[in-house]
DNA sequence: GATACCAATTTGGGATACCAAGATGGTACC
DNA sequence: GGTACCATCTTGGTATCCCAAATTGGTATC
């Protein structure tokens, strides 16, 4: 693997675990020293990560994307339209059996199960669920945007409940894409999505005063 | 402007106008003695311009992207996704006046207008009609895809009654939007996707010929 | 104490040198 | 003539150096 990409790497998971914070400034300099690589494969990692929306410029100079409340109502907005193209594509598929597949991934997770792996599964559901669809740019834009709704998911406080409900929800749109019955399937997903968007950002907004103390940047707009 | 700016916006003219053709090698030593700038700014504009889908990676190397057939159905797709739930937005909007300035930009094409302009003006009716939905994300998918089905519209065969055809259902598009009637603007606004999608894929594949013969890449796949 | 100003440092943008891997072309041998 | 092999060149990947601009910190002045 190029420097490019170990570097690209390290920064995204760095970026999506929280462990660089979101609004905190980035110098090339910085990274430099950090992962021991020269600047030249560091700022072509950024760059890419700047089209995934990660890293932003800041006049001059790197920040990492901070929390933004709008973006997330825009990006919702965005996710429905695409995943429910997706869905009905695949509603539309003579052979559904795949959908099984992604059953088994919400299958996998239990009581036991680390919060991780939940956050995780709960986003490759809508990925792998959009990749049915055979379409590479509906599930490519879904990708991209579960990347930047990620960090944001992790921050938001769930509990159990919350937790269980999107399982049952996940598991009603799976039933009936299975059943071909794209109009039930595309409805179901467009409730999940845009619930799952009212209680992300209520949370967020709730807790806002609490995440910028912990040197979070969450803004409104 | 930044020398990566610079080298950015004139490859993808370059790439955009059919200077360098689809399927071509590209070399950043050649680049560099091109454009007068070093490798450095090179590669940065090269790896924005992957992200577009403008060039792609070759093994080691770089290709400008071929016209992709089988792409080009998806891009459709795509389109017809992001761009109905835009205009369905748009339909929402409490002030629909700017539609006008939509319309405005049909008008300013005639007879005398040069081919490029109409080229232009077809895409951009697209993408502004995307911007007025407010939805950046939404907007961002519509004008990426737009760029990408750029060279395949310029190397579509198309008569004058192709294109005031299109002229006819982008007005008729405009006037239920002005309306606020989402569902017809949504109906007419696929149907006119799927359309131009036949068209366009069905003239480059009767011209694969030819166009392979100018030293172009059309691919099925 | 506030402020205007200057020097030093830091930072990203760019240029260039070097390297390893792959492409190329020629040559010797069959 | 064909093929296997080797020297050479080319190319992208990386490290490093230089530069201009911007930030920073201190200081002199009021």
């Amino acid at each position: 693997m190029s420097q490019m990409q170990s570097v690209e790497k390290q920064l995204r998971q760095m970026i999506l675990g929280l462990e660089i914070g979101p609004g905190e400034k980035l110098t090339e300099r910085w990274i430099e020293s950090r992962f021991g690589a020269s600047r030249t494969p560091i700022r072509a990692a950024l760059l890419r990560l700047e089209t995934e929306g990660l890293v932003g410029r800041d006049g001059r100079g790197w920040t990492v994307s901070p929390i933004n409340l709008a973006e997330l109502e825009q990006i919702a907005v965005y996710r429905e339209a695409v995943e429910v193209a997706a869905l009905r594509l695949t509603c539309g598929l003579a052979d559904r059996s795949a959908v099984d597949v992604i059953e088994a991934m919400l299958d996998s997770c239990d009581k036991d199960t680390p919060r991780e792996e939940w956050h995780r599964v709960g986003m490759d559901f809508h990925i792998e669920l959009a990749r049915l669809s055979g379409n590479e740019f509906l599930f490519r834009a879904v990708r991209d945007a579960m990347t930047r709704l990620s960090r944001a998911r992790w921050l938001e406080v769930r509990d159990e409940a919350a937790l269980s409900r999107a399982w049952a929800e996940h598991r009603a749109i799976l039933a009936s894409a299975r059943l071909g019955d794209a109009d039930e399937a595309a409805r179901l997903l467009s409730t999940h999505i845009v619930g799952s968007r009212d209680r992300l950002v209520t949370s967020l907004a709730n807790d806002r005063r609490g995440l910028r103390a912990r040197g979070f940047a969450v803004v409104a707009a």
